[in-house]
DNA sequence: TGCTCTACGTGACCACCGTCACGGCATTTC
DNA sequence: GAAATGCCGTGACGGTGGTCACGTAGAGCA
């Protein structure tokens, strides 16, 4: 099916040609029956909210195509990026599991298909699947994991040059990096909530590292140009 | 069975008087009769390291009675505690189900009886048992909220007054706490370490507080004089 | 050409807090 | 009793980085 925002639209989970490439939806035939059956498809524009920190939660959601960002922020408007999440993540999770409040915003950063799955649904889902709890539980794993890399970085960090270093380091080390070029979506404001600091400290930053000739940036690429140095900066 | 460690050993999971309150342990009895015959019981002193950052997995810590610090520590020696395990929590789930090594410390508060599970059997297990696959997911989750409410901490908080000021009124609103008293079984450098702050600057904002009568210490007790004001503070 | 809008660059100021240093008090150990 | 050890209290100092203010660059549009 063709769509409007620049990608196929694929209904049916059942022969979903990525299916395989996905933490969860990768599971058995039966499983899968079950998945597709209690599922609903939607797509929506960069920007869409799929849900609010504070909302009641009413199920989870399943990002089959493009990015999403969970972030929390506090009464004075200050925000922290507590994740960036990708294709095949189940979005929502805790707060369906723990049936208490979303605490964390899910916005879309591109126009994404989205599968939506009632909470009464995915708790059945689950619980008549231990492929699918265990799916659930691999996904929730590697939350814990991120968020513990988080708590370190804004934790142990005694600079926002060591935080900017080590965010820098995990880009060059992740899927879309090759020797040591990678492309950054994101703009100065969003790197300096991922870090918890400021757009104008960022921007200094990152220059003090293009001056220093830790690093180049060409438009939104940069590139590592002294990697050992920077690993030191970062504390390790 | 006495031991010399002031409580009692309980060896038998079926008969356990407190499994209905333990988050993990409260299952339906054939899970019961897997979880008894494949866990071995220890009893261990204070301080002891159950496993350590940068370990592979073993398997996973049934913590029984007691407390136990999770903390991760930079080059530089600087640590932050991640979070503290109460009884009936599971440790190292997440290094067991990534089969990755462990990417935190723990450490044993008091002494304490652990039941501990390879990895082998703790997958085998939640593997054949739905309902604990379920309560695994649940510990994931709580674990993955409690990390998140760190994030929140350390990247929203302007002030290190603001974080310590979190942290006292989520102990005010814990089991533990009634009427605005409750007891702090950490050292100042200890609570230091939760915020990511220093020993220094955790005796100095606890005397300002006194001073500016938000709250009183008389030994290990706090009591919560303006608990409005404390929010504030808080930037709640 | 002029207007608007968003993102980035940069200078000046100063509060916060990390670091170092020392002293006081309680408990433990020999 | 003396010495050692662990934890807390406090003063002085200096750097980091948050805040405010303003300038620049490029894109989109009439």
């Amino acid at each position: 099916m063709r769509s409007p925002y620049g990608f196929e639209i694929q209904e049916n989970c059942i022969n979903c040609p990525v299916r395989g490439q996905r933490q969860f939806c990768n599971v058995s035939s039966a499983a899968l029956e079950q998945l597709q059956s209690s599922k609903s498809t939607s797509v929506y524009p960069a920007g869409t909210l799929l849900y609010i920190e504070g909302q009641a939660p009413r199920g989870v959601f399943i990002l089959c195509n493009g990015r999403a960002k969970l972030y929390t922020s506090s009464r004075q408007g200050k925000v922290i990026i507590l994740k960036v999440a990708v294709p095949g993540e189940v979005l929502g999770v805790e707060a369906a599991l723990s049936n208490r409040e979303h605490d964390e915003t899910a916005e879309l950063l591109e126009s994404c298909q989205v599968n939506f799955m009632t909470t009464k649904d995915f708790m059945k889902y689950i619980g008549e699947n231990t492929e699918a709890a265990l799916k659930t539980a691999g996904q929730l794993t590697a939350d814990c994991r991120a968020a513990q890399e988080g708590i370190r970085c804004l934790g142990l960090s005694g600079s926002v040059e060591e935080k900017l270093a080590r965010l820098l380091l995990g880009w060059a080390s992740g899927a879309a990096a090759q020797q040591g070029r990678f492309k950054v979506p994101y703009k100065h404001e969003e790197i300096a909530q991922m870090i918890g600091s400021t757009r104008e400290t960022v921007t200094r930053i990152l220059g003090n590292l293009k001056r220093k000739n830790v690093i180049d940036i060409k438009g939104a690429t940069v590139i590592l140009k002294d990697p050992d140095r920077l690993k030191e900066l970062a504390g390790a």
